[in-house]
DNA sequence: CTTGACCTTCCCATGATAGGAGGGTCCAAT
DNA sequence: ATTGGACCCTCCTATCATGGGAAGGTCAAG
């Protein structure tokens, strides 16, 4: 069926390295949904346009798609990303910025994979407690409870709201 | 200054134990914004109102909140919680459902971690092998470039953990 | 009565991502 | 030439948990 080879070749001026939306996503691994948005909120200048409107991507564009990926997958923030960016283009950048950036970076990861790891210990601890069989009783429970009353029905004396 | 103090005694028939949402608040470490969210996505079952239309919180809600308050510490999602709650107020529950929520739970806990130490790691690599001066020269940049060699160690280049 | 601390509801924003509706465009196969 | 369908466009909505703020009501104290 239709599959649509390589054209838009008829768009305005165009040589090769050319890409739609479609195969500038399958390049750079960035969905396209994705790829729009990032133009939206201006990460990535515009890019070019058809004459039917269509996005066109040379590949510089494909090239910084990816360098937004790499960085996404290193968790970096869009706000992050943005000034790497802008750092990637600035030949004359002092390589203190970038690590910076990335040092910044590093210690919010650490810390939450502090929070984290804090997270697990606690529940650990919690599950190993719990038998896990088809008895009520539960130190999970117990802990998220508040452990000081073993609770639930405990305060039962629950005023009437007449209204 | 009318730091108004306990009333809402008018309110037609209250002892004593019945607090407001300010209140309630301050007494689950709850903010005022999310105990209304809490109610309003179902998670609270209706609180009772007082003539002017005012929430009105028994002990036993505020005993809920501080449980959702402590889940939410334990980094619980929404639907893990509404489900914990379910099973807190039903006295026969088999320990093995919450063992099981909590022990999903950890999962997820330790698959982040472990994405997130790998972002490390790469990141710890990268920033060691940047001198971080006035030149421009750097690897964090070559790294998300994709440019060529930005990969020289082992950790690099991968990024992707098994999910 | 005024003041101001508190309450109410309703709407909007975040960050990154995805889904879908409704409609246009291109190309290959009928 | 028409059609089918893969692809593109824009615009709107949702997620998850949280918070900010406007516009207005209520209450106790001064």
């Amino acid at each position: 069926m239709g599959k649509r080879e390589l054209s838009l070749e008829h768009a305005d001026a165009l040589g090769q390295g050319l890409l739609d939306i479609g195969r500038a996503s399958k390049a750079s691994g960035v969905s396209v949904k994705m790829i729009r948005h990032y133009e939206a909120i201006g990460l990535l200048t515009k890019v070019g346009r058809t004459h039917a409107n269509y996005r066109v991507y040379t590949d510089k564009d494909v090239h910084t798609l990816r360098f937004i990926k790499r960085a996404r997958t290193l968790g970096f923030s869009m706000d992050d990303i943005r000034q790497l960016l802008a750092l990637w283009q600035n030949r004359s950048r002092p390589s203190a910025s970038v690590k910076k950036i990335a040092g910044g970076h590093m210690q919010v990861l650490k810390r939450r994979i502090l929070e984290m790891q804090s997270m697990v210990a606690t529940l650990e601890h919690l599950t190993h407690n719990c038998h896990g069989d088809s008895r009520p009783d539960c130190p999970i429970l117990e802990d998220l409870a508040g452990d000081g009353h073993g609770n639930s029905g405990g305060t039962a004396r629950s005023g009437h709201l007449p209204l």
